[in-house]
DNA sequence: CGCGAAATGGAACGTTCGTTCTATCGTGAC
DNA sequence: GTCACGATAGAACGAACGTTCCATTTCGCG
């Protein structure tokens, strides 16, 4: 007979999969944990990121034990080697953004998901959120502060966005034309754009917005402009980008994702308070710039 | 005095401390970079977690260069090897969001003193916050499964939006070309919106998008399709909207606003959600309706 | 077109890693 | 006292690591 060698029934892992799970874990069997394995709880928990970057032999030095007692101390707890568990530490410091768990348990709740294609819903809104948590650490408030004032001044605001971006600067149109703020959205018929943008002068400003892939065409016209000395004001997703060279003021804005389709909410929150703070620093200014 | 320019005779290593010291640098010499260099310039910056908590030969493969020549990178930047500069990524993860929770408390401290315009930064990302919070409880799951299953069978999608909501048709199109699923944008060019809607028959279907105060044309565009037994699915924000009575399914989503000025996000997420759906379904019945 | 320098890819190297294995230790039962 | 048994320390091992080295390619310049 062909037994398979598998002495417990439960030797199928039953290890905590987030660093609160484990946390929980290990304090409720602490008292019954041998010495030196509850030596290292007591380690694991007062130097969690000790535990995240160290090497097994570093860390068995700094808790004083050694290094096969803290596979020991893995196994314990229904990890297959010291290395899973590392990870649940090293996970605990890459999503560290606080709310956002109290969100997705919220989401996880709610009716949507059951259904497959609601799984889906609940990603985009999940994939929008993080965004949004992260955009207000990217946006340093003091260049925002700059970008505001370099478009309040502007005469005529051009906007550059293509394709992906394209969305964002349509609603800048449309809240610019309800705020009787004089812009220009390029790129939008195709063959004029050259013309209008030769039209801009230094009174002038533009807003160009691109994200990886990044359009050449939207990189090509930032540079012509500031080649005129029309100050350009861009928002993208890398240091890299091919805007950043041309602008005067620029935003580094990383969209989190949904299956690969990344969220606008974060870029869309920032183009709207950019859009009304532009509009309300003309207004206190009682110069309108507009038609 | 520290010359800026020196002919690198590598007298004695100056690598960055920290960092944001290791961004300014990296930023500063990015153009004079070799290729090689130059895409592991862009990548350690777009993707910091991954240096930190990376092998040198997976964040290798992942940024699509030779281990080596991450070795080589960190010493151009005067580290010893690789090692070294990654326990400046390390660092970076220990550190809480250094001077991020100060800024914000300044912020709220100062509500029209100082950065009158973070506040109003601040607002936005509130609004859209609170959009998404609601946005689960407004869409019912089943609903959104049937307007899925009635746009997953059509020919061709009629996107239809004015005004505020044009950019989320803007995006569902641009979306949908990327997806390959046929569709017809009306709304972009005047005039021409009637002819194009004149073609449309049964085995087609339409989205339409509207917040209050609601585009006539918009109605009228629904409601003509309506007649002539195009199904419509439309997103609005009023059980009493003139887009409610022509439409087979519809949603009722209400965005949070700050200052009078509606998000956007709640709505980008259910219309991401959406487009992908359908593109996932049409996938999986094997019929792409068109390229 | 050809030359020299710089950059690159990839194999090879010595080191260090996490894990396993086993002899020893400590402890409670009888 | 000694037997049984889990816990422990530490050596041993194969795998994977970061680094180095060198042949080849690419680039800039006369």
């Amino acid at each position: 007979m062909p037994t398979p060698e598998m002495p417990t029934p439960e030797s199928t892992t039953e290890a905590p999969q987030d660093f609160e799970a484990l946390k929980a874990v290990i304090l409720e069997r602490k008292a019954q944990l041998p010495k030196r394995l509850k030596q290292v709880a007591a380690y694991s928990l007062d130097h969690p990121d000790e535990i995240a970057f160290g090497t097994a032999a570093s860390i068995a030095t700094s808790a004083d034990v050694q290094p096969s007692t803290l596979v020991r101390f893995a196994q314990h707890f229904g990890f297959e080697g010291f290395s899973s568990l590392q990870q649940i530490f090293r996970a605990r410091l890459r999503e560290r953004t606080p709310g956002y768990e109290d969100r997705l348990k919220a989401l996880r709740g709610n009716d949507h998901a059951t259904l497959e294609s609601g799984s889906i819903f609940n990603g985009f809104v999940a994939a929008a959120h993080r965004s949004l948590d992260n955009v207000a650490r990217a946006i340093h408030p003091e260049a925002f502060e700059k970008a505001v004032d370099i478009l309040a001044k502007a005469d005529t605001i051009f906007l550059i966005a293509k394709r992906r971006s394209y969305p964002i600067s349509s609603y800048m149109a449309y809240a610019f034309g309800k705020l009787r703020v004089k812009y220009q959205h390029v790129g939008t018929a195709a063959g004029i754009d050259d013309d209008l943008l030769a039209m801009a002068t230094k009174q002038d400003a533009a807003f160009a917005v691109s994200f990886s892939p990044y359009a050449s065409e939207s990189a090509a016209q930032a540079r012509f402009l500031a080649n005129r000395k029309v100050p350009v004001v861009s928002l993208t997703d890398s240091a890299f980008s091919p805007l950043a060279e041309s602008s005067k003021v620029w935003f580094e804005l990383v969209e989190a994702d949904h299956a690969g389709f990344r969220s606008l909410s974060a870029s869309m929150a920032f183009a709207m308070a950019l859009t009304v703070a532009i509009a309300e620093k003309r207004r206190r200014q009682g110069d309108s710039g507009g038609s």
